[in-house]
DNA sequence: AATCGTAGCAACCGCCGTACA
DNA sequence: TTGTACGGCGGTTGCTACGAT
C-alpha cells in the first residue's frame, strides 16, 4: 500500500549532531518525501556521490536532515532497489536467515539484492511474523509457540517493549544476536554457538563471529560465537553463510524439535532446508 | 453509504560503534 | 586517553488504504 505521509510528528530529533544543526538552522522539513526532493536527491548524490551526509542536504539545497536525506537514498532512491514484491524465494531465505541471525534485519538484507533492511524488517513485521504465528511458531525463537503465547496476535508480532539494555550489555549465553532480548540464535533452542564451531570446523572455516561483528559493526551480536582469528572475506562469509542455509544437517540440527509440524504445510520455510 | 478496524509501510527516534582530532 | 562527529542499525510511530460490518 504506497501512500504519503502527512507533515509528521512533532518532536525535534535528539542526536546531538542533528541537535546542534536544527540550533543555527532553519527548520528542518520532516515527513514524507516529494518527488522535487527526491529528485534533488537523486541528482545530487549521482554528481558528488554519498558522502558526508550530514553536509550533504545544506550542499543538495534541501531542507532534511542528514538521515533523512541517508534513508531515503538507501530504502527509496538507490537505483539498484527493487521495487517489486518478495518473491517465495526471498521469502523463504528470509525465513532462514532470520532464524540464523535474528532481527539483524541489515546483514539479511545484505543477503537479499536490491531489498533494504526497513523493507525486510517490514515485511517480516507484517507477513511472516504473523504467518509464523497463524502456524504456531514463535517468530522470535522460531520454536512452537507455547499455549500462552500462541494467544498473542499484536499488531505487529515483535515484542512490544523491548528492555532498555542495547548491545553493551553482554550476550546471554550463545551468541546473543538480539541486542535486547528479541529472537537471536542464541534462543533458537540452544547453543548456536556451538553449533558454527561444528560448522565453522565442517567447513573449515574460520572468522564467522569476527566476520559478522565487522559487517555488523559489533552490535552486541555474536560475540561469544568463537574466537575467530581472521577476518573473512566477504565471499567467504556470504559462501559460508548460503551454507548454512542451505545445509540440509546443519538445519536438522538447528531447527527446534517439535517443529516438524509445520514441515509439509507448504507455507512457510521453517526446516525447509528438508524441503 | 457510513463507520470501524486492520494492514502496510515510509519515516522518525534513540542508541551504538568507529574514526578521528 | 578523551571527546566529538558521523554513519548505521533496530525499534517504533502514525497515516492512509482497504476490507468488514
Amino acid at each position: 500500500m504506497k501512500r504519503k505521509r502527512p507533515a509528521r510528528r512533532g518532536g525535534t530529533g535528539t542526536d546531538h549532531e542533528e541537535a546542534a544543526a536544527a540550533a543555527a538552522a532553519p527548520p528542518l522539513k520532516r515527513g514524507p518525501w516529494t518527488p522535487e526532493e527526491d529528485e534533488v536527491l537523486a541528482r545530487f548524490v549521482a554528481r558528488e556521490g554519498c558522502e558526508r551526509w550530514r553536509t550533504l542536504p545544506r550542499r543538495a539545497g534541501l531542507l532534511r536532515c542528514g538521515k533523512s536525506c541517508r534513508l531515503r537514498w538507501m530504502n527509496y532512491l538507490r537505483p539498484d532497489i527493487k521495487r517489486s514484491p518478495i518473491t517465495g524465494d526471498e521469502e523463504d531465505l528470509i525465513l532462514r536467515l532470520h532464524r540464523l541471525l535474528g532481527n539483524r534485519w541489515s546483514l539479511i538484507a545484505g543477503r537479499l539484492p536490491g531489498r533494504t533492511d526497513n523493507e525486510i524488517k517490514n515485511y517480516w513485521n507484517t507477513h511472516l511474523s504473523r504467518k509464523l504465528i497463524a502456524q504456531g511458531i514463535d517468530p522470535r525463537t522460531h520454536k512452537p509457540l507455547t499455549a500462552p503465547a500462541a494467544v498473542t496476535p499484536p499488531k505487529t508480532a515483535v515484542p512490544a517493549k523491548p528492555p532498555p539494555a542495547r548491545p553493551s550489555s553482554p550476550a546471554p549465553a550463545g551468541i546473543g544476536c538480539g541486542d535486547d532480548g528479541r529472537a537471536r540464535p542464541a534462543d533458537v533452542g540452544g547453543d548456536f554457538a556451538a553449533m558454527v564451531s561444528a560448522a565453522d570446523a565442517a567447513e573449515g572455516f574460520r572468522g564467522f563471529g569476527d566476520q559478522l561483528r565487522g559487517e555488523d559493526a559489533a552490535r552486541g551480536g555474536f560475540d561469544d560465537m568463537g574466537s575467530a582469528s581472521a577476518m573473512a572475506g566477504d565471499d567467504e562469509f556470504t559462501s559460508f553463510l548460503n551454507s548454512l542455509i542451505n545445509d540440509e544437517q546443519f538445519l536438522d540440527c538447528f531447527v527446534i524439535e517439535g517443529n516438524d509440524h509445520e514441515h509439509g504445510n507448504g507455507e512457510i520455510g521453517q526446516g525447509n532446508a528438508a524441503e
